[in-house]
DNA sequence: TAATTAGTTGAACAGATGTTCAAATGATGA
DNA sequence: TCATCATTTGAACATCTGTTCAACTAATTA
């Protein structure tokens, strides 16, 4: 587990903290989280945690450059779901963390 | 795995994302990957990722306040430590979604 | 084709964040 | 006690970030 310690230089360094900072939002925490229910259009996000249209939109587009959801268009909708299996791993570990 | 999640409410996923905010700078990663080899007073921590001590200090300060380094004086010298595994665990899986 | 539904985009704004600088604190040694 | 070393602290500053609002695009349906 710790084997890769020496190989992490400063360029991986700060993509590291870009992939955590984009974690460190609480209205993209709660988009994150309800994905994990379904997938789900934009407008049924926004009434999930209370955030204008708008807002979860841009929000969206920054998690989706991160890799983290993905979306498909399905007539009016566009339908988004959790991107990768990392996701749930990275809020469970920083659960795990708080709880303690 | 997933038996916990729908335990996560407002104020815990609120908390999670200050979690990540913590690890979403740069400056804080890096002074937590340089805390991975060894204890160190906060001037050799400022030489070794090259910023100034008093960066250094205020970033300590908030790493410190979020459980993720403790300090013990040592003479004129106080010693920065990791505080927590979870800290190790959480960047190795930060760092193998980015590495895909 | 016009109207409607669903979502995106860009500019503007306010609030948060990280660094610097100078001054202050705490521990040690002369 | 005075000087020095190690670190902390607070204010000021510039930059970054998230939300809002209005205008826009895309797909569907009347």
């Amino acid at each position: 587990m710790t084997k890769n310690r020496e190989m992490m230089n400063e360029k991986e360094l700060t993509e590291l903290a870009e992939l955590f900072k984009v974690f460190g939002d609480s209205s993209r925490i709660k988009i994150l989280y309800a994905l994990f229910e379904t997938e789900m259009g934009v407008g049924d996000i926004a009434d999930t945690i209370d955030m204008t249209i708008s807002a979860v939109s841009h929000q969206l587009r920054i998690l989706k450059q991160n890799h983290l959801v993905k979306s498909r268009r399905d007539g009016k909708s566009i339908f988004y779901s959790l991107d990768d299996d990392h996701v749930y791993k990275i809020l469970a570990m920083g659960k795990e963390h708080i709880e303690e």
